[in-house]
DNA sequence: GTTAAATCATACTAAAAAGGTAGGAAATAA
DNA sequence: TTATTTCCTACCTTTTTAGTATGATTTAAC
């Protein structure tokens, strides 16, 4: 049921990019420091949301990451599964994982089903520009 | 994300109880059996299920285990937690952990805990009794 | 062109959690 | 008394998580 530090993380790098996104390309160094994250678990975890397309690279000197896409277009969802990997609560209800011998008679799977719904449907509609800055999320927050 | 065998095997191991609740205690070789699963590993998630007073144990020759209330009196929320622990995503939003020393910056916290109430009362609204037999739950199923 | 600062790539390791086992003690109905 | 059942503690194996090491490649600035 937890979500892992690749997913937590990530998702604060993905923040820490956007409220930085006017100085041009963030190194790694930079949003590693502020996250409290070591830089080469940051990296690695980095090359997942590259990968994603979810943010652009830049080499050499001046380079860095930036967001490929305004932050109101990012959902949580993309940037959770770009680092977790699926939402899927039980593998079985992957398409792409052998199917349960047990599928059909299993008493379980509709509310398994109707659970990823749920939490898929929560996280795609939560957008990173929500989280950002002063946003409503945050002033609606806990410990402010 | 991911739910662990424990609390999918508990709950699959409650609906079976709940299913032959007319036997009198069924015995957890039967569950196991039934459930194609380990009679050992069983065992020990079984031991979670009674601790949390979920089910009666008898012991002896005809002991065995029964439910402690009706079924509709379960929820699957209780169910889980017995068996995989709490339903929190993050550790630093429980009260029993030492709290995060960023919690008052942190941008996805009101996120997480909106999450985890989300989850939290799902589980809370589906009974036990709704995933046992011929139930609505189980007409509405995906692979009848 | 050289250099310094940045990302990219592969491989590796240690710790924790998940998943599962073993062996025997205690209770109890037949 | 015996067979059958749960109870208890400890242990083991595998997988995942979390993190590290080393070095190559790219590129802006000097």
């Amino acid at each position: 049921m937890k979500i892992s530090t690749r997913g937590r993380y990530g998702l604060r790098m993905m923040i820490d990019i956007a409220e930085h996104v006017d100085d041009g390309p963030i190194s790694l160094d930079a949003i590693a420091e502020r996250q409290g994250i070591s830089f080469k678990y940051a990296e690695s975890i980095m090359r997942s949301l590259v990968k994603a397309n979810l943010v652009k690279s830049s080499r050499g000197k001046t380079g860095g990451y930036s967001l490929s896409k305004k932050t109101n277009k990012y959902t949580l969802e993309e940037i959770l599964t770009a680092t977790e990997g699926d939402l899927y609560p039980i593998d079985c209800l992957s398409c792409t994982k052998p199917v349960c011998p047990k599928q059909d008679k299993c008493k379980a799977r509709k509310m398994w089903m109707d659970y990823y719904r749920l939490i898929k449907d929560y996280f795609s509609s939560i957008s990173l520009s929500s989280l950002v800055g002063n946003s409503s999320f945050y002033e609606d927050g806990l410990g402010i």
